[in-house]
This record gives C-alpha cells, sequence and structure tokens, in this order.
DNA sequence: TTGTAATATTGCAATATTACCATATAAGGC
DNA sequence: GCCTTATATGGTAATATTGCAATATTACAA
C-alpha cells in the first residue's frame, strides 16, 4: 500500500494543479527569464486583467512556488527556489516528448489545446524542433 | 518574451493537469512501488470501479507518464521512463515543504483537501464533541 | 487629509472536469 | 461457435474551475 493518505494525496493533487493553468505557467516562465517582476510588469507581459493575474500569483504564492518581496507600493515576484525551474525543466523534458499524445488526451485536453485540427504554432521552434513527422 | 506560444502553454499546462488528480497519483505511486501492475490489481489497490479507472489509465498513457506491456487479456502499466519518478520525488519535495499553504489556496484546493483550518479537522468529532460550551 | 497608482479580494455566469453506470470490445478456454 | 474474464468507451448529472468586472486595500506624495 502506498504510505500516504487519501487526503494526502487530494492535497498533493491540489498543489499540482497549481501549475495546471496556462496563466500560472506563463507567469513562471517569465519569472525564470527575468528573475523578479512586479505585479504590473506581468499584467503587461501577459496582457490580462489586474485583478485576473492577482489571483494566479496568490495561487503560485501560497503553492510555494513564487515568493514575494515589497518595495513600496510595488510587490516584486520572484521563483520560490532552485527547485522550481528544476521541476518547469524536468516537466517540459517529458511533455516534449509526448505533447502530440497530450493534445489527444480526453480527460485532460481542452477543444482547443492545440492538435485539434492545427498542431502547435511553428512559431514555436523549440517544441516544434523536436516533433517526429 | 517567454519563447512559447499561448497554445504551447495551454497544452503544457494540460499536461500538468494529468499529475493534478489525487487517483492519478495513487497510481503513479503504486506504480514506483511495484513496477509493474495490471488494471485489475490497480482497481483492487485504489478501491475503484473499472471504468473510472480505465480512463485515468488512458490519460496518464497519452499524457506519457506510463506505458503498457499486453499480455494475454492482461495489461500491463509501469511508469514510461525514469524521468517520471524523478518528476514525482522533485514534485513531492517542493509540496512537503509547502502543504499547509497549498490547503489554504482558493484556487486550488478543494473543499476537502484536509487542514480547512489547521490540524484538529471540524470533521474530528472527537475533539470537537469534549469541547465545553 | 486627499488623490492616485499598485495590488488584492469578491461575486457570479460560463465553462470544464469528475464519478458513475451501462455497454462495448478483445482474448482465451471449451 | 459460445462463455467468461479483462479492459475500454460513451453518456450524463453533479461538481469544480475560470474569467471578468466591480470593489477594496495599501502606500506614497502633495
Amino acid at each position: 500500500m502506498a504510505g500516504k493518505s487519501k487526503e494526502t494525496y487530494t492535497l498533493w493533487a491540489d498543489f499540482w494543479k497549481a501549475l495546471s493553468h496556462p496563466i500560472r505557467l506563463r507567469i513562471l516562465e517569465n519569472l525564470r527569464e527575468e528573475g523578479t517582476l512586479n505585479v504590473s510588469q506581468l499584467v503587461e507581459r501577459l496582457g490580462i486583467g489586474q485583478g485576473h493575474l492577482s489571483n494566479h500569483l496568490a495561487c503560485l504564492k501560497t503553492c510555494g512556488l513564487v515568493q514575494t518581496e515589497a518595495e513600496g507600493r510595488f510587490i516584486y515576484y520572484s521563483l520560490a527556489d532552485s527547485r522550481v525551474p528544476q521541476l518547469l525543466a524536468l516537466g517540459e523534458s517529458i511533455f516534449s516528448d509526448h505533447w502530440a499524445g497530450v493534445a489527444t488526451c480526453v480527460v485532460v485536453a481542452r477543444p482547443g489545446s492545440g492538435s485539434e485540427e492545427t498542431l502547435p504554432r511553428a512559431t514555436d521552434r523549440s517544441l516544434i524542433d523536436r516533433v517526429p513527422r
């Protein structure tokens, strides 16, 4: 029997959910590239409403993926620790080998996730270049 | 600008969703411990309906987290490759430092994920009922 | 104090996901 | 062929999540 209780798995699943949203992933990638960004800078980069972004930031923070530092009325966000970029890199590694399958998964893929008719954009070299044809 | 398209982030988020369900995590942990299990063995270990399990297994397979080998009428499932247990270990490492926060995250935590109001759970009558008044 | 910019919180309609059941397929033995 | 077991698929009611707009808070400067 696996050593954890059912409740623990539910909570652990909730942790993974923090990574399961395109906006939250874009936030993490922006922070990985830039190191530190405040909310206004993220609003600008992501092109979404401030309130909406704020909800996602709160989620990432309580789940331990980002940390904040207040400076005057600006709040600077950055990745919480070095395990976070490691986790992103490992996930991306597996994902990039299986993105075509993910797009067909009825459980997980949304009705516009990519390969319904058009497979991921040709602008995305980092992934496209690995795709077998 | 982060190098990926919005569509790619959506698909990547879908990949993480494969990890974001307690039953799918329990499947992965059982496979990590046992190496290989068929569907009937998993039904028994998890105590859920076979059809329900089958949907989750299909999800894990198309997302590249598990692989199968048919042997007669049995289908044996195992983790897809060595990156999968690495990913689980890294995720668990971060999660175990932040589970209390995860439980409070409005975006991600379900209404029964664990410590709604830190430890002595409201459902724990044995404690609550003792409180005078 | 008042004004204003930066960020957070809340309410809710629209949308997506889950759990369960019934049914379908596939393989092996008789 | 027919029966049984192992696994997969489809429909759908119940439930959970998202996106957005309105509102609240906080910090600073004048």
